[in-house]
DNA sequence: GATGATCGTTTCGGAACCGAACTGTTACGC
DNA sequence: GCGTAACAGTTCGGTTCCGAAACGATCATC
């Protein structure tokens, strides 16, 4: 745990990144989508579009148009499990990964940025 | 500045409240409407819709359609600049204050369960 | 090998959103 | 007064997204 950090703060942090995000000209994102996107690279493989619907509390066609949609960005791909062929299993790609990168650092930075 | 925060931890915070987000019941606005909301609540008035457009590098259509939403959700009003009556001028309402208020306490919260 | 369950995807009508261009109103310089 | 600039809103065609339902493909069970 970080030391404390009071509402004031943390509203004037998502502000700060959100106005970050929506200023760049990366292709905004949906919350959903970002949701996907931070499930897939920060939690452990492998992820299923079922699970990944049940786990956001979601519909399956939310899940597929999401990753249609980031996979067109080429943010992550889409793979058959050989071992039970009806499942797709999602896959990080280094220019998703990258994405994430770039946003880790500027919630760092707009973060260090956060008055006292 | 409220000590450092590393790109795991910022990235994992900012996963944990976009889930609470989604899952939550509560409509789930787009990042430019976040930008909006966030920015009228957080910044000095007054905002006008030209303003927030030229802030967040957006049209301005997108400004009306995203207070269109956000004034049918309850979040914030319009109202005319009675000394510039070409202005508009957006203002707060009880409650979207609590909704920024709920933002921001979820943020506190999932911030305080970070892990080392 | 037929049956039923479990996948992800597609289809459907409806809704929201996009930027460019335009409209109507108001303020200001001359 | 008159013309111009600035403002918010609206219109336009096209795109994206929504959940419910239906679909085809695959696995498991008997």
């Amino acid at each position: 745990m970080p030391a404390e950090l009071r509402p004031s703060q943390a509203l004037r942090l998502w502000h700060d990144v959100i106005f970050d995000l929506v200023r760049s000209d990366q292709p905004d994102l949906s919350a959903r989508q970002q949701a996907v996107l931070l499930t897939v690279y920060l939690e452990p493989p492998p992820h299923t579009v079922r699970a990944l619907a049940r786990k956001l509390d979601v519909t399956k066609p939310a899940i597929t148009r999401a990753l249609d949609t980031m996979g067109r960005l080429g943010l992550l791909t889409r793979k058959r499990d050989e071992a039970d062929r009806r499942n797709v299993v999602v896959q990080r790609t280094l220019e998703g990964a990258l994405a994430v990168e770039r946003l880790g650092d500027t919630i760092v930075a707009r973060h260090r940025e956060l008055p006292l």
